[in-house]
DNA sequence: AGAAATAATCAACACGATGTACATTATCTG
DNA sequence: CAGATAATGTACATCGTGTTGATTATTTCT
């Protein structure tokens, strides 16, 4: 089996580099295949040799994350540790996670962002829900639960997600380590015991 | 002053109809204003006499809404009530917004879903930080939080139209005030705790 | 280095959506 | 009922799409 053809990377990178940019100025929808083509410098017609249309053109750069993200999940699902520990057991992996989003920082920036694909960030909160169900799966009695769970994981996968939307927005100001800390502490104590502010809010009466 | 001709309400009905049915089918981009007049069963050129494109069409149903919720807000800011009680004060006004959620549920649940407009996503959540900080903005000191307040702020405005969307989309089983409790004791007490579930939970060492 | 393979280009095409224009018809208001 | 105005029907130029077939340029492999 032979390497691929230089020009089919060329050509591939300048679509990319062209994609990237345009994304970080219009909406996707905004952006026709014409737009791309015209500012990498390529015949359109050599658009269609690679990509069925800008929707697959997507769709690839997604599906490269992914499986990135998936892997991660696959090879720590089913540790079988302690049942109280969930931080212990969940703050390292949600470090590794968002190691993943500060080294693809370009690309997740701009498509979780306000000229991004709702279609991704509702995949991407998906994976955070299974994040949080290979914790709790096994360990807790659903009925028991206050409020239907599906509202819990509705609740912190996209907190999760938001906040990390944020923290890339805002060009990653923080450490991987930081943003893991200040998620994992909010979902365990609430917002103001876990900024440590609990101290001049009364517990309330319930 | 006169009264709207009987013309242009029945036409506006007709495009409004049209647009929520196209919408609950396919994404907004993917909606075209042939689209809309064809199912509505008017002339294209029709379309154009009330409306400059189908964003303004969107736009206008968008400030409609957002009128509603922000007279919320404009009503209750600047209370000035006892600086610890957040769920005392909150709770109520959280309750008003979520029951504009319900009553305006069917355009909602299109906008704010997978076939929706992220910006109305965005300009939804800004709301909700908007109804974080009147609160916070008088009482506390901003550097003595732990974590960045814009980090507490993307956390809580995610979580809060997550769990919203996520009701909407469920065809609001709970009632607002159900919603309403379950945010507010997310927000102050965390996951597990709010969930009453923090009792097979240890606390952690920090 | 040279031949065969294949990627990229160029030009052209049919199709469908857009937004506008204008003359005509239908409906509403006072 | 008469005047006002909303809706229709038709046409048009413009733009993006996805596909085609022939041609040129570049790369790979022997």
């Amino acid at each position: 089996m032979s390497k691929t053809d230089r020009r089919i990377i060329r050509t591939k990178n300048e679509i990319k580099q062209a994609f990237f940019s345009l994304l970080s100025e219009k909406n996707f929808e905004a952006i026709t295949v014409r737009d791309i083509t015209e500012l990498a410098n390529i015949n359109r017609g050599t658009f269609y040799l690679h990509y069925v249309d800008k929707y697959n053109l997507l769709e690839q750069y997604e599906n490269e994350i992914f499986e990135k993200f998936n892997a991660i999940l696959d090879a720590t699902t089913n540790l079988d540790l302690d049942i109280n520990q969930f931080k212990q057991e969940r703050l390292p992996v949600m470090v590794r996670i968002l190691q993943v989003f500060y080294e693809e920082a370009d690309f997740l920036k701009l498509i979780l962002g306000p000229n991004g694909d709702p279609y991704f960030h509702e995949k991407m909160r998906q994976f955070f829900v299974r994040y949080f169900n290979a914790y709790l799966g096994n360990r807790t009695d659903k009925s028991k639960w206050r409020f239907p769970i599906e509202l819990t994981l509705a609740y912190n996968s996209n907190a999760i997600l938001g906040v990390i939307t944020y923290w890339l927005q805002h060009d990653t100001q923080q450490s991987p380590e930081e943003i893991a800390t200040m998620l994992i502490e909010t979902i365990l104590k609430g917002t103001f015991e876990a900024s440590g502010l609990r101290s001049i809010f009364e517990k309330d009466s319930e």
